[in-house]
DNA sequence: AATAGAAATTTCAAGCTTGAAATTGTTTTG
DNA sequence: CAAAACAATTTCAAGCTTGAAATTTCTATT
């Protein structure tokens, strides 16, 4: 209607509805991240980066190596280091020695930190299944496959196949 | 099989898959993020939040309060100020007084604000539109309409209705 | 065994983020 | 009009986050 090259006009859109998109998707991740955060703090005097560090600890009870835990986690080894420096002041996490390698050290949870945590997460559960209680079985088949779909970086091969 | 309360199950597996799906879509929209703000930063030599405060002011040449800015974004004010500190420095915006109320602050764009916006715009655009690009329309139509059925808050009432 | 290179972790500076407190200015009310 | 209430913004302390630099320790290679 308004342009002489349909193409463009149709690649301008795409590229439009996609941005859109992303907002919305931004906005919602956004909008749950933020409320489990202010009831973490108001309700239990955490945080979700504690809360996350927490988590992966406690799927590994034999404890997790610094290094081990900023990959899973995806965040810098510095970043690591100061989570675990205030679980470990607040009695929640300690370090343990590598045996055998000097330079590492294993991250553990206290007992202390593990019935902390174990409080944390059902409350965390029940939390998402209220703020999702929108989506049905089906719609979260639906929106999972959707997500598959997305792939902001080219995946790295895991071997050398 | 496991267990005597179908019914437990039942609910314990819904609110399990809408946990995975929590985290699918926070992993989704993390990793958009941080190539977003990687490559802001390398390519750019700029971050997500001042994209997002020029993105905002973009949108309104004439300015906005400070207080407006904080809303709009949905960030602190301290948040803002310490932002628009920092753009101003750089000679990417400024910050005009309001006449008839001498506590309030408009935030604009300079010119070169402006220019270094459009640069930014049309490549964030088309890096979306990258990253997005195994969705097709109708999975974008899709999408969104199970997006909006996430509500982790309960949306405030405009009016007094 | 000395030395070079790699690996695990911490330290550091800079920026982002928040909520609370402090400032400054405006408006309402007694 | 003075006092109190309210509003806009900044300041502040604490924590999160990053990438780069510094430490310490291992592992080859000579």
């Amino acid at each position: 209607m308004s342009g002489t090259a349909a193409q463009a006009d149709l690649g301008d859109t795409a590229s439009k509805a996609r941005l859109r998109l992303w907002l919305k998707l931004l906005k919602t991740s956004g909008s749950i991240e933020s409320e489990l955060r202010r009831r973490l703090r108001d309700r239990h005097n955490t945080t979700l980066p504690r809360f996350d560090v927490m988590s992966a600890l406690s799927r590994n009870p034999e404890g997790l190596k610094m290094s081990q835990l900023s990959q899973f986690l995806r965040v810098s080894n510095g970043n690591v280091t100061g989570i675990v420096d205030r679980l470990t002041e607040d009695g929640l996490a300690l370090r343990v020695a590598v045996p055998g390698d000097r330079r590492a050290q294993v991250a553990r949870l206290t007992p202390a930190g593990e019935a902390e945590f174990d409080r944390l997460a059902a409350e965390h559960e029940a939390w998402i299944g209220e703020m999702m209680a929108g989506l049905g079985a089906d719609d979260i088949t639906e929106m999972s496959a959707l997500l598959d779909q997305i792939q902001p970086v080219a995946a790295p091969q895991d071997d050398k196949g």
